[in-house]
DNA sequence: AACTATTTATAAGA
DNA sequence: TTCTTATAAATAGTT
């Protein structure tokens, strides 16, 4: 975030790790209690808070208009499998990151590195592609600038024969 | 905190409050997974984070469970930016299992294409890591059965000595 | 929802 | 750890 931007990534170096974790938590306690003073009718209690970050479901729910606890319910039943369903994104991106590793055996590992590799194999594939296309389109643009190039000479040398 | 210093106060305005709110949460929550993936060893999961630091919120009595109008709205609320979430979680994992390049900027395709590699670099380091223990641990049992041997076979050599 | 002038947070260095 | 400082990030008020 500063003197050249970090790269969001698990920092390998155990005492810098320390630092960041130590000076970033005091800034994140500070705002959470400025969050506390600034608005505090909206903060309800920490559990509210967390439910209200898992909060949703798209329009799987049928527009729930009568608030009887029956909906809320269902909403935090919904709630709950939102926040299973992002915790498993999480993960599976942190591992294409190649963060996380520890807890992988060999054959996780194996599998990643596979997948990887494919990953890298298309992403060339469609730089290639794009490179390609961009090409094809200046040698087009090339032809017609010839093509009028040939016309405007043309017209240049009737015009000289004219005088 | 800006156009000049804001008091640290409640915020009297209804409408400003929501808007403030709802600003600073998503600042907060973002530092809290920001400082989840930098410090990962720290923090045990993202949402145990956000308790953590928000249990110094104002502690407000619990609204929470009555199911009012204004409950399920703030549910609602939430649930736009759960979704949010998921989604951008699910096209950063897409891109990272190069699927969907078609909509990357050449800078993407470059950028992505990095981040793989240095993802494989951790995944074969990791592996590598793993054989190396795995080889360690098998000399190390070779060599007490190696011990093991030599004091049976000193055992066998004496015996054989009394008969 | 976006913008932008400022304030705030913070990474690296001392 | 604490301080400093250059720079990135957050955000209050505005549009």
């Amino acid at each position: 975030m500063v003197r050249g931007k970090t790269q969001m990534r698990r920092i390998e170096n155990a005492t810098s790790r320390q630092v960041t974790f130590s000076k970033r938590r005091n800034g994140l306690l500070k705002k959470a209690f400025e969050l506390s003073v600034l608005c505090d009718a909206e903060i309800i209690s920490l559990q509210e808070t967390i439910q209200r970050y898992l909060k949703h479901t798209k329009d799987t729910t049928p527009t729930i208009d009568k608030p009887t606890e029956q909906n809320m319910q269902q909403l935090k039943n919904e709630a709950a499998s939102m926040v299973k369903r992002i915790e498993l994104l999480e993960v599976a991106k942190r591992r294409l990151l190649g963060e996380g590793l520890e807890s992988c055996t060999i054959e996780e590992l194996q599998e990643t590195e596979q997948q990887l590799e494919r990953s890298v194999s298309s992403v060339r594939a469609r730089k290639t592609q794009v490179f390609k296309e961009q090409i094809q389109r200046l040698k087009e643009k090339e032809k017609t600038l010839v093509a009028e190039n040939v016309r405007l000479s043309e017209k240049v040398r009737v015009t000289n024969r004219l005088y």
